[in-house]
DNA sequence: CTACTAAGGCACAAATCTTTGCTTTAGAGT
DNA sequence: ACTCTAAAGCAAAGATTTGTGCCTTAGTAG
């Protein structure tokens, strides 16, 4: 559809808008739910004519998706070489991630668009979180380690988080986090 | 709300219409995704007046939470008393239940209702599916053996079931399963 | 500075979804 | 059978959400 909607003009008003409509469907949907929010709400809450937001997005699945897209890979943190190290860092960023308000409602956006570009959706979601951990893998692999396989890391450390977030099961912290990946590393010991 | 919607008149007319917007709410879920069900559409597929569905139920939400709670628990698998047998049947049930058509979306479906209820509705669910697995655990306990914790089994085996039907990862299937279950359990070979 | 044009605002139409008062149907009790 | 009444149907009003044509605004290029 819209191939990428922050490209044409990035000079004004119309980043201004994207922006604004962007920020607005992040504060409506943290504290109401996606379930709660409509195109007319946010954008009114976003202070721009809801036109401009079906002409632009369409539908509210298409926006989220569209902020979710733009939201991540800022403060993404860095590698430091070292295995544990790099899977706890990028394990307790995308738990803060998820953990945002709306974090989860975010993470199921890309999931939701309708039902032909939905395929597309999943495999775009996962494949972003999959690309976050691969360079940690393949650089250790590099070093001669011998890292889990990408899969393991989705089942052990991945799904267990994205679990308890979304039944916000207590105790889901950075301590948690790190049990989670010694569990996978046991040998190597801290 | 409204305490049990199945009990004031079980003869007739009220089941049957219960029945019929049941399962036009099971099949359009399936077909179309949650997102793009109304009640409107529920109630002409289920050849009922929709204000029958907001008298009865309100919101979309509130139906779906409804079917979804009064349909687990059947074949559900029974307790062999063996610990490994006993955890990959209730966990190829529950695979099975995640992966029939919409089952995720029931799922979440109960995670979904309005703000207030959400910590409930959330806490229900995640009870659900404790409960399962509660029995297996304490019959363990029971014959002396040293079952993992229902943490554990959360951690390693629904979460990763969860994550894997809701991103549609392929080979999630009842050998794999089977896998998890060793990997929880690596002592007592098969 | 001026012309060009993508994108936003406005207003109105159409389609949906929700709600509500009143009527009708059909279980349940006697 | 007859009565009582919960629950369903009907219909019309209200509220929201979607979709569109036309005009205005404001980046951008020359």
């Amino acid at each position: 559809m819209n191939a990428d909607t922050s490209t044409r003009r990035p000079g004004g008003r119309s980043a201004r808008v994207r922006a604004a409509v962007h920020s607005a469907a992040v504060a409506l949907v943290a504290e109401r739910g996606a379930d709660q929010v409509t195109l007319p709400a946010v954008a009114e809450r976003a202070g721009v004519n809801s036109s401009t937001l079906y002409r632009r997005w369409g539908t509210l699945a298409a926006l989220l998706a569209d902020v979710a897209k733009h939201r991540g890979d800022v403060d993404a943190p860095p590698l430091v070489g070292d295995l544990r190290a790099d899977l706890e860092n990028q394990a307790v960023w995308t738990l803060a991630e998820l953990s945002r308000p709306g974090g989860i409602a975010f993470f199921r956006a890309e999931v939701a668009p309708d039902v032909d570009e939905r395929h597309e959706g999943l495999r775009e979601c996962l494949r972003r979180v999959s690309e976050r951990f691969r360079p940690v893998l393949d650089a250790a692999r590099e070093r001669g380690e011998e890292p889990p396989s990408l899969e393991r890391v989705l089942d052990r450390i991945i799904a267990p988080l994205y679990f308890r977030v979304v039944f916000s099961i207590p105790g889901t912290d950075e301590a948690y986090v790190r049990e989670l990946v010694a569990g996978l590393l046991p040998g190597r010991p801290a």
